[in-house]
DNA sequence: GGCATTCGGTATCGTCGGATACATGCGCGA
DNA sequence: TCGCGCATGTATCCGACGATACCGAATGCC
């Protein structure tokens, strides 16, 4: 329906640029492959900014079974539901890569908000984007085919994290068919079936690790 | 986990009375049952608070399909997701019985920052909140087991809507099994045929075409 | 009061995907 | 260099759920 939907994920430059405006605002953090930046259910005033570097946000529902909410690439916020409204967290997020942030702490809010209002202005219109990931999300997952929310998941991945190259759009980071089945509600199993199957249809073809998306079906 | 998690979904009371102080900020408004509040798709600035009655909140998908995101009663606040960031809202919102609202309008944000900087600060808790309200149904929706999904919706409206008797709890909204289908990834036939299992084993009951929870996995 | 529409309940059937198990390949570290 | 662990690729089996269709009851509208 709006193209524009799907895109809100990166954040927009100028709300980026009011963020960093003051170095005191914020501490600079690195991360390596794997390092937990923070963990589900506990409480923390603290979000990020990524900078470089991939981050995976994920549940551990009761059953004990992963949900992969989303991977944040560089320009994205992370960590900021729990930090405004204060209760426990309730995703983790840990490095997929060595990544660079920038942690903020909402307990200076509203000290800032004195002499900078566009500094909460755009938490609160950051907040308000995330809201609109996490429902496109919920969209996404309501697929009852299989193959479609997976089809659907890589198409939002192209548009995030894809490198175009003259036979196709190469999905950057590297997930293993256990990640894809936690993004996408599907077994292991099913992923590699699909996976396949799409494959022996020259839908995509996988370089690398990593897929490699050749359909038209994949351009906006 | 943390039993807080799901109990955000009403405002609390100290936002609630933030925002409705200054009675120049917003208007009253009734609709009728059935009465389009907004529409998915369309820009708009307005965002609203429930005062009495039933709004629910759905998207319908390129397929066709809707997905209920959710039901919102008094004390809840809807539309301010797409209100602050000014994009398309990506979900609509129809009253399911005669509701009444108050009607905010972010385009007065700026203006009301400079004297009443709480307000903003009270939308912003408020953002972030319902990004946890997304991301618990986003949680619940991705359990593979049908009967689980209804059961753990059944659990979450209970929490909410429901009204304690000494023979169990009654949900009060009165929902149709197409309803309880697209809110919890089912097909009609298999919400009849699930919850005619739940009756028969004696874990709920049906009165006055409602559901009465009888069963003690019920309770928190 | 009569007709239409919606909702709930059920049957039938076919298939797809979940569970499980196992084999292969690959990388990495001891 | 060997072995261990992890990731991928397959096979088999089976049951549950989706698609579809139909019926009766209730509700509501003209």
């Amino acid at each position: 329906m709006e193209p524009s939907l799907n895109r809100t994920w990166q954040m927009p430059d100028d709300l980026m640029e009011t963020m960093i405006r003051d170095e005191r605002l914020f501490v600079r953090r690195r991360y390596r492959k794997d390092g937990e930046i923070y963990a589900q259910g506990e409480v923390s005033s603290k979000f990020y900014v990524v900078v470089t570097g991939l981050v995976q946000i994920d549940m551990i529902r009761e059953d004990g079974t992963e949900v992969i909410l989303e991977l944040m690439g560089p320009k994205t916020v992370c960590g900021e539901g729990a930090a405004v409204d204060g209760l426990p967290r309730f995703s983790g997020a840990t490095a997929l890569e060595a990544t660079e942030l920038l942690e903020f702490d909402t307990a200076k809010l509203a000290q800032i908000a004195a002499h900078s209002p566009e500094f909460v202005r755009a938490v609160l219109v950051i907040t308000a984007l995330k809201q609109r990931v996490l429902a496109v999300r919920l969209e996404q997952l309501s697929s009852r085919d299989p193959e479609t929310r997976l089809l659907e998941m890589f198409l939002r991945l192209a548009r995030i994290f894809s490198e175009t190259r003259e036979d196709g759009k190469l999905i950057v980071p590297k997930l293993t068919h256990e990640q894809i089945a936690a993004m996408t509600r599907n077994t292991r199993v099913t992923v590699t079936r699909t996976l396949g199957r799409l494959r022996d249809r020259g839908d995509i073809a996988i370089v690398d690790g990593r897929s490699l998306l050749l359909s038209d079906r994949f351009c906006d």
